[in-house]
DNA sequence: TATAACGCTTGATATTTATCATGAATGTTT
DNA sequence: AAACATTCATGATAAATATCAAGCGTTATA
């Protein structure tokens, strides 16, 4: 829950105007639609670096955009361990993890000053009443969660660490892509320790296998700025899902 | 996409009276809106064992809910691995992979003969629309798909194999204490190979910690009949989800 | 500028888990 | 009942990865 002293609320620029339209909820929405979810997020939220936007146990108020900076999300255990569930960016929707009993089962931290829209649940189950538009975005963001999940639950159960990395940065590479920016260069927005921890293996094999793809002369990484050198090495190396295949 | 021979098609029961109500859709809905909607579950679908109720790319028809049998889930890689996502049993819902782009993503296959109430996604939409009561289940339901993937996530990244399985066997127990089943003993609805595939790690080393857990005496197995001999012991040895902490 | 703290890398070693190989128990077909 | 295929368990070994320890840049702080 947001009640920070730092964070500030303020009225947002329209959607329709937004650059993230493509990726975020206006995609799929009739312009008659937007405009009556636009007025509907009426505010931006900001949070610094390492201030959380949300915790485990806290009500689930609203569902929140990215329009810019980074966010991450994780769980803990009671060993005190924590597991990194995904690191999300501008256009990527944050919340869906407290709609089974209107808590938050998962945390949500800033890794740098980062701005987000907001769409309070009060507002959220009535337009779902009048926007088809938006149920449809709904289920289509819902299904790419539940997709990216499936995902990451191969990449730790089948794949082995120099594979888990190939295929990350190959989705980080789409990733940007996607979002209109190089798919061969761009900077990883997370330490090696959070990164590490998500793939699953220790700090210290992320770097191994970072510099075992350097030698392969497949990426060359120089603290977080990332080149992919050679993009069919890597796509090589990786061997997600399967377009044809029976078991 | 269902076309076997096999399989066949029949009117169902009303949802009102499924002893299943209280875990499937019929949970959430009011006595009104449930008449309404079970009008529109108006077909089962029987499939045999081994048989697939859907394949990745098939175009999503339809969501399942297991009536009785069970159904896994799993994908595959371009390498001939698979991944099993999860193992379905009566109360559950499936087709959630199919909502980012209206086909299928994961492939669906019952694990022994089963038996599903079926809803098209014609019908869906249109219900959406009108039953508030069944887009707040569908969150809740979507919700829980999410906050298992995590669990999984957190399961195949941080723990080792012993841990994993005993928070497997918690689950399992968990899941048939909420149907009204005993929670101490019951019986592993998949082959080790499976459940090896799911937790991750050689059908050999599932053996081995099965082998474990019995030396210690915290749970008793017979093939596939698990009988919890110290859930405080068993609760011990697995270390989910911290209710209180921070990272 | 000196010094400390942090993030990252690399080497040596220990541990965990996978793989390979075998055999027993169970279930199925003939 | 015999023959066969499955499923599962267990030992021996190999491979992958974690852990421990040290050191090196970079950035932050005094």
């Amino acid at each position: 829950m947001v009640m920070n002293i730092k964070n500030s609320r303020e009225s947002v620029n329209s959607c329709s105007h937004c650059n993230l339209k493509k990726v975020c909820f206006p995609h799929g929405l009739s312009a008659d639609e937007l405009s009556t979810f636009e007025n509907s997020v009426d505010k931006t939220v900001k949070i610094q670096k390492k201030e959380k936007l949300f915790s485990r146990g806290d009500p689930l108020t609203s569902v929140y955009a990215i329009k810019a900076g980074s966010i991450k999300t994780y769980l803990s255990t009671s060993k005190g361990q924590s597991q990194v569930l995904g690191f999300h960016m501008p256009g990527d929707l944050l919340g869906f993890d407290g709609f089974a009993d209107d808590r938050h089962t998962s945390n949500a931290v800033a890794m740098e000053d980062t701005i987000l829209c907001e769409l309070p649940m009060s507002n959220f189950e009535n337009l779902c009443e009048i926007l088809p538009g938006l149920r449809k975005v709904m289920m289509q963001q819902v299904g790419g969660e539940i997709n990216r999940h499936h995902s990451l639950v191969l990449t730790l159960g089948q794949m082995q660490t120099e594979e888990r990395l190939a295929t990350f940065l190959l989705r980080l590479s789409c990733y940007y892509q996607v979002r209109g920016f190089s798919c061969t260069q761009f900077n990883l927005p997370m330490p090696r320790h959070d990164l590490a921890n998500f793939l699953g293996m220790a700090p210290e094999t992320l770097s191994r296998m970072f510099a075992k793809l350097e030698k392969q002369k497949v990426v060359s990484i120089k603290r977080r700025e990332v080149n992919i050198l050679d993009m069919d090495g890597l796509l090589g190396l990786s061997h997600e899902i399967c377009t044809h295949a029976e078991v």
